[in-house]
DNA sequence: CTAGGATACGAATAATTATTCGCGTTTGGT
DNA sequence: ACCAAACGCGAATAATTATTCGTATCCTAG
């Protein structure tokens, strides 16, 4: 299966320098998305990365040191996009912090539905992607940008009680946003929990000194 | 890896009737559960299994139809094992319903936090259990029970409310309690959250007509 | 005590997979 | 037009794995 490799996973072998090769990479890319979506985690191999995306194995090797780092691109990307669209409401001052928190659940649990399938199959394909230093730094991102929105949604609290406060708040929507996605809800019912989280959380957020 | 095979995976090829047949599947049932927690998801192989046992492959294979089927049962187990614990903190009408909430929340974190080696491999190592039959009826069995409770917590509320409310309360519980279960927390820090989610669904089940 | 079913064994099988490497092709600068 | 570097290829390699099956051993009923 998998020769022993203790090179990091995601340093590439080498960097596209003409145009056919950039594009070689980009088309890599979008196969491996489809490839995920289409096929699971469980059928996701390089032969058919490859193949989806009408180029050979070797080319494919040529960029990429390892499956894994296909993986973990896709991971890191997901979550720069979703991680900039949290970052974009939650600090949109014009709106009630109330509001923005709302908002922003909304379209994190619409966003994680939509793409249900690749994201949950990506899980699945990188069980270990949680302890690495990316993932980590990511998240911690993330963490920073709520606790910075606590500043304003309970300006009360003590710094202490904002940390664990944002922690809370992370940690529920992260992870109902997960199982929710699980189960191809509808639209609807999509709102329906989100806005339920979305009350419960601001209710917290008041008790702790909103 | 693997021959094709469209036979269900739950199906024993075999069920042991001697003495020693019925402790050799204990102990390749009890020796899975420590490759698991040992060796993760990936390493789960069948020889890995039977050494650890100290059986052989083949006897492995002639009461257990396949790889999946060991798992399957492992989860099984799983969901059986807490699933009582729930049922029977849920239905103590000596306490209030949100004691009993607190109590039953912080039971089942605290349940997912010392597995959470077992469950995570688990997890991974069954990715399309959640689609199986099996797991969607227990489940189904869990829901049943809040939903239950949800007479006594917000009696006030319209049935279809109340359907809502165990669904909320359900999916908060198990996603919260997974991702917890994966930082390894520290026992003050389970009870902490435990507590605010406890807290947060007390109120929703206030505000739903407790 | 003994035969026949139950049990246990583990080397062999067959399939799958990640990754490499040598060779032919294309490109872009001069 | 020419050449060196970049690129692209895919059969070959090596490792791993799930599962089978022929054979040897054990247990128990009669």
């Amino acid at each position: 299966m998998r020769r022993r490799s203790r090179k990091p996973v995601t340093a590439p072998r080498k960097l596209p320098v003409q145009a056919r090769s950039a594009r070689l990479v980009a088309d890599i890319l979008e196969a491996a998305v489809r490839v995920l979506e289409r096929e699971g985690a469980q059928r996701f191999t390089t032969i058919r990365v490859a193949e989806t995306a009408g180029v050979s194995v070797g080319s494919l090797y040529q960029y990429f040191p390892n499956k894994q780092s296909i993986l973990y691109r896709l991971q890191v990307e997901e979550w720069e996009q979703t991680g900039a669209t949290i970052d974009a409401i939650l600090g949109d001052t014009t709106q009630p912090p109330q509001q923005r928190l709302r908002t922003m659940i909304r379209a994190f649990f619409h966003s994680e539905c939509e793409e249900a399938p690749l994201r949950n199959a990506l899980d699945a394909a990188t069980p270990d992607y949680h302890a690495a230093p990316e993932s980590r730094a990511k998240r911690e991102r993330g963490r920073h940008v709520v606790r910075r929105f606590l500043a304003a949604a309970a300006p009360r609290a003590t710094p202490r009680q904002r940390a664990h406060g944002a922690e809370l708040v992370f940690m529920t929507m992260t992870s109902v946003g997960k199982q929710l996605s699980e189960r191809r809800p509808t639209k609807a019912e999509v709102n329906r929990v989100a806005d339920a989280i979305a009350s419960m959380l601001t209710w917290y957020l008041a008790q702790l000194g909103g």
